[in-house]
DNA sequence: ATGCCTATGCGACATAGA
């Protein structure tokens, strides 16, 4: 089985992109993030034409996730739990073939300090405490999208750019590290121990073309789904191609 | 030191991204 996350920077621009790259590589299942679309203007008549099955929680303009599978998806939960007052459309969650899995977008939190920077790491909070419920359950569970941290320096093209970004950020990477320490193991370092493993280029001052790139999209595996964990990779290619999202498609296989 | 680029919205520039 194999479950893809990929933040697509807007749907409506990135449909043809995204049909192609499900045409080529066959995921069984996709998270995406930051669609960018009320949930009733996502394209379901393209996505279930294309062989899969769509879940989504949409919003005006901004953020938005959704679950595509190829099996039919029971939908678990819809936005995250533990402020109601939270009105942004950053996580899903669904049981697809008896694997729990959650399409997770993680605030940026840039500028900080400020206000955004806070909501990143109280979201961070209450995906900690809902993810400890999930781990609880002792089933397959996937937490895969953008977590908007660099958890090593590794992760970054450069330090010296990234000094006072959110993403890199000692409170950002220390919220991450008491994520996994609950029992999660990262994916795509599991397979990718060290050197660059970039999920992100920015359109901006010639990342892609200089490889200046960020690892920021992670697939979270619990216990039981980490011992069946075969590959994990990056759709590098698809970046690279005309009006590509900025993040490339990151994925993981388990048996 | 700043902006570079891209997507969206009821738009004619602003906001957000990372």
């Amino acid at each position: 089985m194999r479950i893809a996350t990929y933040n697509v920077n807007g749907i409506g621009a990135r449909l043809p992109r995204v049909l192609e790259w499900l045409d080529a590589f066959k995921p069984d299942v996709v998270c995406l993030q930051e669609i960018k679309c009320m949930s009733d203007s996502f394209p379901v008549k393209e996505i279930e034409a294309a062989g899969y099955h769509a879940l989504v929680h949409g919003q005006k303009g901004f953020n938005g996730v959704a679950i595509l599978s190829r099996a039919p998806a029971h939908e678990t939960a819809r936005g995250l739990p533990g402020d109601p007052s939270d009105e942004q459309s950053r996580y899903l969650e669904a049981d697809v073939e008896g694997v729990r899995i959650a399409s997770i977008y993680l605030p940026n939190g840039n500028p900080q300090p400020g206000p955004k920077f806070n909501y990143k790491l109280a979201w961070f909070d209450r995906l900690r405490a809902h993810a400890a419920i999930l781990l609880a359950r002792e089933r397959p569970t996937v937490l895969a999208g953008d977590y908007n941290v660099c958890p090593t320096d590794e992760d970054a093209f450069s330090m010296r750019a990234m000094a006072n970004d959110a993403l890199v950020q000692p409170q950002t990477r220390r919220k991450y590290r008491r994520l996994l320490m609950q029992g999660w193991t990262d994916g795509l370092r599991a397979r990718h121990p060290s050197g660059p493993i970039y999920t992100f280029w920015d359109y901006q001052a010639g990342a892609w073309q200089r490889d200046n790139g960020l690892s920021i999209d992670r697939l979270l595996l619990d216990p039981l789904a980490a011992d069946r964990l075969r590959a994990a990779g990056v759709d590098k290619a698809v970046r690279g191609a005309e009006r590509a999202s900025d993040h490339a498609p990151t994925w993981v296989e388990i048996g």
